[in-house]
DNA sequence: GTACGTGCAAAATGTTTGCATCATT
DNA sequence: AATGATGCAAACATTTTGCACGTAC
């Protein structure tokens, strides 16, 4: 379930991320999240372990990852607060109105982003003079299930 | 440049939308503008036109644009402010670090986005059970830099 | 006339920052 | 010891809401 402590202090030393208490608290429960949590929603699973974190902490925490490439920002179809992921290997997610986040399941994943031909990725990238970084794909979905109310 | 008063009158009609002067302004504006412009460029933009505009009045013409198809919310790469488009069709884009956001050339999007395989969209919907709405396509990037040599 | 839209200000929500203190190097 | 992180509160940014008034139907 946690990702074990030796683990994460050496993906922090490797980035150079000063190993503090909050902060391995704060990716372990990030890395053991299944949903994609807020910064609000992280404080309450952390507090869990370290009932004295503060909310600054984990928004300084969760820029530091980001910055150091252990996680990454996701934008849940403009709506709500900033959710956070830190698996950042290439996978896609279904985003629902409501801005819940799911991945989609890996081998799919990666059947929808190998289907990008690279070489239309390359002309975008030479037509508006940029890099590409990464792709983000997104499903908006909305559930199949009726909720049994009229 | 802008679109023609009749055809947002039409716009607004066939979607059951009141129109009153304010959102007339605003959705021209916004069908008018190259960027993605957030709420508070809009009442810029829309200022030009009616001093007295309010950014109230901005927000709630957006979410009634959004909510009658008209317009849709892009998600910036989480960061800054939800930024708007009004061309609903089908397309990607390309979002900077910063949170710009710009439309890639139609026919890369179409391309690209056609590349998608619908049996594997299906397998989504069915495997996730839901329902696929739309599929959002973004290209994280950043400005060109010299190439590297190895 | 009724229902809905507007504009203002205030509130709610989400995120960042200044600073004294504390922990890691 | 020096540098950087934490926790708190306050500031800031973004979006929503309550309400009096105005406009489209």
């Amino acid at each position: 379930m946690f990702l074990p402590i030796t683990t994460i202090r050496e993906r922090f030393q490797a980035c150079g991320l000063r190993p503090t208490r909050q902060r391995e608290i704060i990716y372990a429960a990030l890395a053991s999240a299944k949903s994609h949590p807020s910064a609000d929603e992280l404080l309450d699973l952390a507090r869990h372990i370290d009932e004295e974190l503060s909310l600054a902490t984990v928004y300084n925490t969760l820029e530091a990852l980001c910055d150091a490439g252990l996680a990454r920002r996701l934008s849940a179809a403009g709506v709500g607060p900033c959710r956070f992921d830190a698996d950042v290997s290439d996978h896609a997610h279904a985003v629902t109105p409501s801005g819940e986040v799911r991945d989609l399941p890996h081998d799919l994943s990666r059947q929808l982003l190998d289907a990008l031909p690279q070489e239309k990725l390359d002309e975008v990238a030479r037509r508006l003079g940029v890099a590409i970084e990464r792709v983000n794909l997104q499903l908006v979905v909305r559930p199949d299930q009726p909720p049994a109310q009229s």
